[in-house]
DNA sequence: TTATAATATAATGAA
DNA sequence: TTCATTATATTATT
């Protein structure tokens, strides 16, 4: 028990992803309409406009992770409960670098690979990114022919795909989106070779 | 005349914009969409259906465009017609993409601004998608000050702007859909977000 | 380094 | 107009 890591996430409900800013405080109904005097009292009046990035994942309370570490280099050391307010947990793979003001801790014999994160991702997690989704080879694979079919899926293709590729709809629509992008830019570099082709060409005649 | 990129884009049929699959042939007016059917795991049914991904930018003869082109710093080069078959010229995105073992290539001296935008407009996307306008940092400024005063500024003020900000009323209407919806979407974040904190508060106490 | 997942937002069309 | 969806530019991760 003190050897592994406790990991117990609660089972809030699955955040959307979503974006956008939280409005914070409250907004004046006085409206002026000549420009000049919107910009002149621009300062006067006191809007309090606290822009928080909307990070579902990052809310505690949510996926709450307690987990224990060990410090220094044998188990025997005293154990700490570190909970984490995450989904994932950036602690992990800690060892590779050295956090401001940590001590060094040994966390890697009690994950998983799955479970090791990188430093990186935890700047990441904490600026509030969401962390990069590794697809698997089948589940490309499955996207692939679909896209090669239809490459603008209704949200009944978008459902039907995340519930059997086990991924959210909107790592599907964003990953559409995001192969459509590509072909594009692919078709523009073909055309590009093209022109450029046709250009020279002309040019030694 | 000389000095000036040609530019007669055809005017073929302006695609609509369509979603999901081209169905090609007449076999049947049956269709599935259905992953095991995209998939091929449907082939009990013996119906054939010739589907052909929906690829609009890929349509040749639509948007084709024939422009002179200058090389070189100054115009005194020779030029020359280039037919490009596409929605887009691939130079004019030389600037943003460095393709592999390309030529600089200058036009934009050569036109002027109003030539530049209706060009670009016209090469642009298959149905003559409005290229993409990149707001200045001072131009979003002044937009955000004018819109926390007033989010639905009348066409007086629109005009206004636009004469101040060097763009179009078009834009700046256009912008204001687009940050209304913003606000909106970040409210109903914020309301999720206080309604999942009462939830998990409840769920401790 | 490249490929691509994620983000932010301008543009579009339907209702 | 709102709304959902799209294209597109950019950032960041691997």
């Amino acid at each position: 028990m003190a050897n592994t890591p406790v990991c117990a996430a609660t089972t809030g409900p699955s955040p959307n992803m979503q974006k956008g800013i939280c409005l914070v405080g409250n907004k004046s109904s006085q409206c002026s309409f000549s420009i000049e005097s919107i910009l002149g009292l621009d300062k006067a009046r006191e809007y309090t406009l606290a822009l928080k990035p909307y990070r579902p994942w990052l809310e505690p309370g949510i996926n709450s992770v307690f987990f224990v570490c060990f410090v220094g280099e044998d188990a025997s050391n005293p154990c700490l409960h570190i909970p984490i307010l995450s989904y994932e947990n950036p602690f992990f793979h800690a060892v590779n670098y050295t956090m401001p003001g940590e001590r060094i801790v040994h966390y890697e014999k009690y994950c998983t690979a799955t479970e090791r994160l990188s430093y990186k991702r935890e700047v990441s997690w904490y600026r509030g990114r969401r962390p990069r989704t590794a697809f698997s080879r089948s589940q490309i694979e499955m996207l692939e022919t679909v896209f090669r079919v239809n490459s603008y899926p209704g949200i009944d293709i978008r459902e039907e795909l995340a519930h059997k590729l086990d991924l959210d709809e909107d790592r599907i629509q964003i990953w559409f989106q995001n192969r459509r992008a590509k072909l594009k830019r692919s078709h523009r570099e073909s055309q590009f070779l093209m022109a450029k082709n046709t250009f020279t060409t002309n040019l030694q005649e």
